[in-house]
DNA sequence: CGACTTTGACCTGCGC
DNA sequence: GCGCAGGTCAAAGTCG
């Protein structure tokens, strides 16, 4: 085992990340196959997404506005459900400790693993309940980098898969910098005119 | 041979 | 205390 990890250390706000992951940068997933959470269409029973983006409100402040308004409409289409409400109120204070920021969203592919620009390794896999697919659990592969993000597909509809982000990279994304490196490199050359 | 995936076992937290 | 469910570990297997 692990155990307890150390609390990561503050990050240079240089090296947040963007709000959402660095899909212009991915050929695959094209930025219009972005699924926003809010459609109520989308809003499968596989997924607690109230107790995915509650540990977020502890130190989420960057990433926010799209996920806690996704957060506040689960929360409001869980209330007539009250019977699976008390499954979920379990699930999201088991959460709670989380101190990680999270942000969840979906995208539409036939992949389960989305090229985010980062590199990824996966450590799990666990079936979930009320769930046909299982959910995948996947490290940031960089030795300083604690992010982890878990990837499910909806049962509801197999074509959209539900990707969890959990922490903050501590460093640059590599695919971005190669992308940006002869960009800048090309400003640089330019500004000198 | 290193990086990565697979997968069963184990740990933890919670409700009953 | 027990059982359930989610999350993680780590050994073994796979791949380039």
């Amino acid at each position: 085992m692990e155990g307890q990890k150390p609390p990561a250390p503050p990050l240079p706000p240089q090296l947040l990340p963007p709000p959402t992951p660095s899909f212009l940068f991915t050929p695959s997933f094209p930025s219009s196959s972005l699924h926003p959470p809010l459609d109520p269409q989308l809003l499968s029973p596989d997924i607690d997404w109230v107790s995915l983006l509650s540990a977020g409100q502890a130190g989420f402040t960057d990433h926010k506005p799209m996920m806690e308004s996704a957060a506040s409409t689960m929360a409001e289409h869980r209330t007539d459900q009250e019977e699976r409400g008390n499954k979920d109120k379990r699930k999201a204070s088991r959460m709670k400790k989380a101190t990680q920021p999270r942000f969840a969203f979906q995208t539409r592919s036939a992949d389960d693993i989305l090229d985010d620009g980062y590199r990824w390794r996966k450590y799990g896999q666990k079936a979930v309940k009320n769930s046909v697919y299982p959910r995948s659990y996947y490290r940031c592969t960089h030795h300083t980098c604690n992010v982890k993000k878990q990837v499910q597909r909806l049962s509801k509809d197999t074509s959209i898969v539900v990707t969890t982000y959990e922490g903050i990279h501590n460093h640059p994304c590599e695919k971005l910098m190669e992308t940006l490196t002869p960009l800048l490199k090309q400003m640089q050359f330019l500004s000198r005119f």
